[in-house]
DNA sequence: TTTAATTTTGTACTCAATACAAGTTAGGAA
DNA sequence: TTCCTAACTTGTATTGAGTACAAAATTAAA
């Protein structure tokens, strides 16, 4: 990690409230330059490689408070494990394909979404599933 | 239920690949009727008062059929339970109100979501969270 | 320093969902 | 009808993502 980008990284944390630490600005920095939607698990794995020391609660209740103050994006895209996403790139919809299981990104409009009166909305998703090219290639 | 009921339920069975069961019947009818967007533990807890020798194992697994051949959507809009709606409605999004826990529906134009090309899509979800008008106006 | 508050860690636990095998039911052939 | 086979249901045991909790470690402030 750069002086730079862990400087960015403290900033993220301290401007949403979050008291930096070590692991958290280790988890941080995974979730924001990793592009496969990681559950909590593959995260903790990914992780504890090179950080023996760190729990798997820890990643769980790090990326929990990150979700809480808006840093990360929860992706229950499927009943199986919730997946993260960085909350600071364009808002996007995701695609999870079914023969495979990867989350593909896909570029929309989601301004478009709106709630009706009297709700308050904080959070939108839009989920598709189905086939991805690859393996509806080869399935045909 | 009506004979009428019993008979358009038959049909949504035969006409999925379902073999009917009293069971599927059963399940699907409430399911149909059922506009809270119940758990699969909900499903069972209601059910069972009135079929005692009914399984939780069979709610699930018949839920989770109705989903595979497309009779029932399943809404994972938070990262516990998994809910369930009648998938032959006008195509809507949901709310899930942060504070009662409660599902709304949305109306939408769902058919403006489109996937990129090469992904073949056969679901869309929209999930909206935040407060609802009542827990929003309580906890103003 | 000392103290108090916060964070991390590890273990034990919860509970939605599933695997599996035994028991039951239903449909088709003779 | 009766037999046979396949499909369905049931109950128990198990899995595994996520959490509760308390002790240990770290940090901030006085």
């Amino acid at each position: 990690m750069t002086d730079s980008n862990r400087h960015k990284l403290h900033s993220m944390l301290t401007e949403a409230g979050i008291r930096p630490s070590m692991q958290r600005l280790t988890i941080l920095e995974y979730i924001t330059s990793c592009k496969s939607h990681p559950t909590a698990d593959e995260v903790y794995s990914h992780l504890v490689t090179d950080n023996p020391m760190l729990s798997r609660t820890t990643v769980f209740s790090c990326l929990k408070l990150f979700v809480e103050k808006g840093l990360v994006n929860d992706i229950d895209i499927s009943s199986d494990s919730t997946r993260y996403d960085d909350a600071h790139r364009i808002p996007h919809g995701h695609f999870m394909c079914r023969q495979c299981h990867r989350i593909f990104d896909i570029t929309l409009d989601m301004s478009a979404l709106k709630v009706n009166d009297g709700f308050v909305c904080d959070n939108v998703n839009v989920f598709f599933k189905g086939l991805c090219p690859e393996c509806n290639k080869r399935l045909d």
